[in-house]
DNA sequence: AATTGTTTCAACCGCGGCCCC
DNA sequence: AGGGGCCGCGGTTGAAACAAT
């Protein structure tokens, strides 16, 4: 015996709804609430099942619904949150005020699941390379760059990404090439600009500013990358040189997302320190990701009433 | 300008669970 | 206690919009 239909489908309408039918939809709630999504549609004249009321109510007609794209900030906490939580759309939407489940497990599977992925992928490929430079054991420490080369990373993975948190603790005097222009291409969020981040003079200016500089891996990954006798590398296709040691610098920078967001949180006393000498290194396990972020949630008070898992 | 491929997102569908009788 | 009705959730679909060729 199967399930009864959710209410009686013959003669009632379906697919997109009109400016009418939304007006009477909005007109009955306004006047009468939706205490019963079954039979409001009779009771305001709609040919609609009450389901259908429902979901375009919750989802589109309701006055609190915010407009627009999602900022990096609610990306940012969907991700955060889905890590949590998983798919359970409804409860990450309880937790981005005027968003809707259904929206923002469309954002998901339009740009956050690629961008996520792109992300991983990067910082694998990061740690490889970190590992591969490390292996070599190059330590020199100039840095000697064409002044007006630009490097393009249109395919860098360094995206601007509050994964990225900025921190002091790294503040070193080492120098790099001055007034490079790096371009980024943000082609998966959504309705993100594209945007161009002005590199800087010195480490101390990125770590003052609000980005990481973007690192291009595909320096190291180009055929045309000859090593010099001092022990700088070149690159032939981009006109560039650097240094393992410099380079080196940079990628430590990235050493744990998680690690440098949670530093961030405990630098600005948002959380305190669990165990450790300073928290750091408590959640170095990437699997241990679901234990930081609930830990920073709670301690932040940012989700004190988490739903039963 | 036309065609084809891709992306986006509103809406549908079926299921699980809660509530009431 | 259990059966039926309803609500809400998450997966999926398909049309429209957009991009590429």
């Amino acid at each position: 015996m199967g399930r009864a239909p959710c209410c009686d489908k013959v003669g009632l309408k379906k697919g997109p709804w009109t400016p009418e039918e939304d007006q009477i939809l909005i007109n009955f709630i306004q006047k009468y609430g939706h205490s019963n999504w079954r039979a409001l549609p009779k009771q305001s004249g709609l040919l609609r099942c009450g389901k259908s009321c429902r979901l375009r109510w919750i989802n589109y007609l309701r006055p609190d619904i915010k407009r627009g794209n999602f900022t990096r900030e609610e990306e940012d906490t969907i991700i955060q949150l889905h890590e949590m939580m998983g798919n359970r759309w409804s409860a990450i939407a309880a937790r981005l005020p005027g968003r809707t489940d259904n929206e923002i497990k469309n954002v998901w599977h339009t740009h956050l699941k690629k961008r996520l992925n792109q992300y991983q992928t990067t910082k694998s490929e990061t740690k490889v390379a970190r590992k591969s430079r490390n292996a070599k054991n190059v330590t020199t420490t100039t840095t000697t760059t064409d002044s007006n080369s630009t490097i393009s990373s249109e395919n860098n993975s360094q995206e601007n990404t509050s994964f990225g948190t900025n921190d002091n603790n790294h503040a070193t005097t080492s120098s790099i090439s001055p007034q490079q222009s790096f371009t980024t291409s943000d082609d998966f969020s959504s309705g993100t600009e594209v945007s161009s981040v002005e590199f800087p003079n010195t480490i101390n200016d990125v770590l003052d500013g609000e980005e990481f500089p973007i690192i291009d891996e595909t320096f190291w990954e180009s055929e045309d990358v000859i090593p010099m006798d001092n022990g700088d590398y070149y690159n032939m296709t981009s006109s560039t040189t650097t240094t393992t040691s410099d380079y080196e610098e940079f990628s430590n920078m990235f050493i744990d997302d998680n690690e440098l967001q949670f530093e961030t949180l405990l630098r600005d006393e948002i959380i305190t320190p669990i165990n450790g000498e300073n928290g750091v290194g408590i959640y170095g396990d990437d699997d241990d990701s679901m234990d930081f972020w609930l830990d920073v949630f709670v301690q932040a008070g940012g989700a004190p009433e988490l739903p039963d898992f």
